[in-house]
RNA sequence: GGUAGGAUACCGAAGUGGUCAAACGGGGCUGACUGUAAAUCAGCUGGCUACGCCUUCGCAGGUUCGAGUCCUGCUCCUACCA
């Protein structure tokens, strides 16, 4: 089986620009590919993942990846998918942001020690250099603006008078195609990937290798993902999902695959973990069985939690999840209440607010950010949904003093009922 | 530049002098049922230890016992005209 069926099984490609003629050429030997990713956030979201596994999954075919860290057309702003302008990132955020990126880009594949080893490049490089005017004889050329403006990305953005596009978002595919066609000339760079929404900048690039050098090339979308319930695929309540666990902790990472709707667990097993086709299929024929045992939802969490944030820190993340969902406090060590406070959200107290009568509990949940306000707190617990150490608290009025301290200096709060918050009195 | 209309809570959208913390819908939260799922049903959805008080209806002033509602100026949008 090569990279193309293994692609298609897990329902991995949205559009090509010719796959019959992409298969003859992978049949032929090994290619160079690339995937951008701009650099708009510190950190990527679980939406990055699909692209970048793809990137790992021609790699593990024998194919050569090429990561590219997007610190020009970061600074310029993709219009694809976006229904207004965007604010401009200042240079120091985008340098901000490309170290925090490339952390990440740089842990998905083999960048050494291997034949195709993938390389990891920033388009600034070649960009930066060049003048307005260079653009303007050498590339403007091959630019048809009614090309350009026929593309999805600027046409929806013309129909919206309101908004409109600025010149410098509608020039973004030219930046995007000019990756492409550098990569072509330098690293025989012969394909480019990416989600759905790129189709239109990566056939720019395309027509552009095209008329410069009268060469083929090739692009190859991945599907956008959505969620049954026709939601956006990676937010909670809390907002994205990163993969940074400064910003999403390796238990909410895990718990957020843990808590996929249940018709969406097997497509999202085929396209975010490496795990073989009988092994999902075996996974899926469990789930039927018995989806209250949920075996296919842990099996996608402990898979990319692994492959994302490594083998220990999944099992921790794993311990924590048994501990808080697996019933009560009873028998509990203070070494495991350690464990939980590395996962769950925390939050310190000083002693002296639980001597005496002790603090009001919808104050303490507020202040722990598990409710918006201590009003809100109240109404949570009024309706029954707020639990002290896992017992239901019943009494909106009641207070915790040090004899509601667990080892002297724990407190699990609970709103909801997957939302935690451990407490640690010092 | 001219004329007409608009700006309301997370979003959409009622309200045109007191009965307005503001209808209704969506979203969200909580509960029941469950399986940390979905569907369904119920409650809540500005803040405050709260039968009351405080802050909110584009911004700044004013009229009035009383303003989301009336007046003045400002900002930003929309439509038609040029």
């Amino acid at each position: 089986m090569g990279i193309i069926e293994e692609l298609k099984w897990r329902e991995l490609i949205s559009d090509c620009t010719n796959l019959d003629m992409l298969q003859e050429r992978l049949c032929k030997g090994p290619i160079t590919l690339y995937c951008g990713f701009d650099p708009t956030a510190d950190t990527l979201h679980v939406g990055s993942l699909i692209p970048l596994l793809a990137l790992r999954r021609f790699q593990e075919f024998g194919h050569q990846p090429i990561v590219l860290a997007g610190g020009a057309t970061g600074s310029i702003g993709d219009p694809s998918g976006k229904a207004a302008e965007r604010k401009l990132l200042t240079f120091e955020q985008i340098q901000v942001n490309i170290e925090g990126v490339n952390k990440q880009l740089g842990s998905f594949m083999e960048f050494d020690g291997v034949g195709n080893a993938a390389r990891l490049v920033n388009n600034s490089e070649w960009t930066v250099p060049l003048s307005f005017l260079d653009v303007l004889r050498d590339i403007g050329k091959y630019f048809k603006v009614n090309t350009m403006i026929a593309k999805e990305s600027v046409r929806a953005r013309m129909e919206d008078r309101e908004v409109g596009i600025s010149y410098t978002e509608f020039s973004y595919m030219i930046l995007q195609a000019l990756d492409f066609f550098h990569l072509f000339e330098k690293h025989d760079c012969e394909l480019q990937i990416g989600g759905s929404d790129q189709w239109g900048n990566i056939t720019a690039g395309i027509d552009l290798i095209h008329r410069k050098h009268n060469k083929k090339s090739y692009g190859l979308t991945l599907p956008l993902i959505t969620n049954a319930d026709g939601t956006k695929f990676g937010k909670t309540e809390s907002g994205a999902v990163w993969l940074d666990v400064a910003r999403t902790s390796i238990y909410q990472f895990y718990q957020f695959w843990v808590r996929v709707d249940d018709r969406d667990v097997i497509r999202y097993l085929k396209y975010f973990t490496f795990l073989p086709q009988d092994g999902i299929e075996q996974l899926a024929k469990q789930h039927e069985a018995e989806p209250q045992a949920r075996i296919a939802h842990k099996a996608l969490a402990q898979e990319v939690t692994k492959l994302v944030h490594g083998e220990t820190a999944t099992a921790e993340a794993i311990r924590a999840s048994e501990i808080l969902f697996g019933g009560g406090l009873d028998g509990i060590t203070e070494a495991t209440f350690r464990e939980i406070a590395c996962e769950v959200p925390t939050c310190e107290f000083a002693t002296d607010r639980f001597s005496g009568e002790g603090i009001w509990v919808p104050e303490i949940l507020h202040e722990a950010g598990l409710a918006q306000s201590r009003g809100q707190a109240r109404k949570d617990v009024k309706s029954g949904g707020v639990y002290v150490n896992s017992k239901r608290v019943d009494n909106e009025q009641q207070k915790l003093n040090s004899e509601d301290l667990i080892f002297n200096k724990y407190v699990l709060l609970r709103r909801g009922k997957k939302n935690y918050a451990l407490v640690i009195v010092l």
